[in-house]
DNA sequence: TACGCACATCCATATATGCAAATATAGAAC
DNA sequence: GTTCTATATTTGCATATATGGATGTGCGTA
């Protein structure tokens, strides 16, 4: 994990409020994330796919349902980051990704 | 200045190191940023108007030359994740960038 | 004029993005 | 065991964006 590599991960708006939301709510399941970003569901398994292969995320898979965390191995300085740019994001956003919906 | 804009600026690796010397350095000249890079002037003058644009950095001539700084108006949570980067720069790399060259 | 510094434009290439369709995977009903 | 449905992932294709080199332009100094 680089810095470049972070922030190309985050350099997506849909990216950047999947990790807001797993950060703000800990480990959440694919459904959830649908709903709450109101996107396409293959758009958003891509762009889970793709923070998983940077090592952001981790899965867990329970039936039928693939739950996503955070690895738990980022370094320091990576999770402080995405702390910053989570409560950064404009209120009513970070309030939508944080309620359970 | 949004944390997806932010993130977008500094998703290059030309552009963080752009951003991570002058936020060791303080202000530079067009010049000295071409040299510690070891980049094409074009190259360097490209990204660096981009940043400029997203109002990342702001600029001052004197005489034939331009210097670049961090926009003073930056806020908090910008200044922590550019700062955040900086550090986790590689050491040979962030040495580099920050003596005098 | 001549020179150095910085910026802008053109073009080719590489990468990213999104939609649609096809393919696993797991659980429920029979 | 078989079939059906829901969940999630993967792939192909078209489009959009980003990147970098080469070249030309503008500005300031001597």
């Amino acid at each position: 994990m680089t810095p470049v590599t972070l922030c190309k991960c985050l350099a997506d708006d849909t990216r950047l409020r999947l990790m807001a939301m797993i950060h703000l709510r800990g480990e959440c399941c694919v459904c959830h994330l649908v709903d709450a970003l109101d996107a396409s569901q293959p758009k958003i398994s891509r762009h889970l796919s793709q923070l998983r292969a940077c090592e952001l995320l981790h899965t867990r898979r329970e039936g039928q349902w693939v739950h996503y965390r955070l690895n738990e191995d980022l370094p320091d300085w990576a999770v402080t980051v995405i702390g910053e740019l989570t409560a950064a994001l404009p209120d009513a956003e970070r309030t939508a990704l944080s309620c359970c919906g």
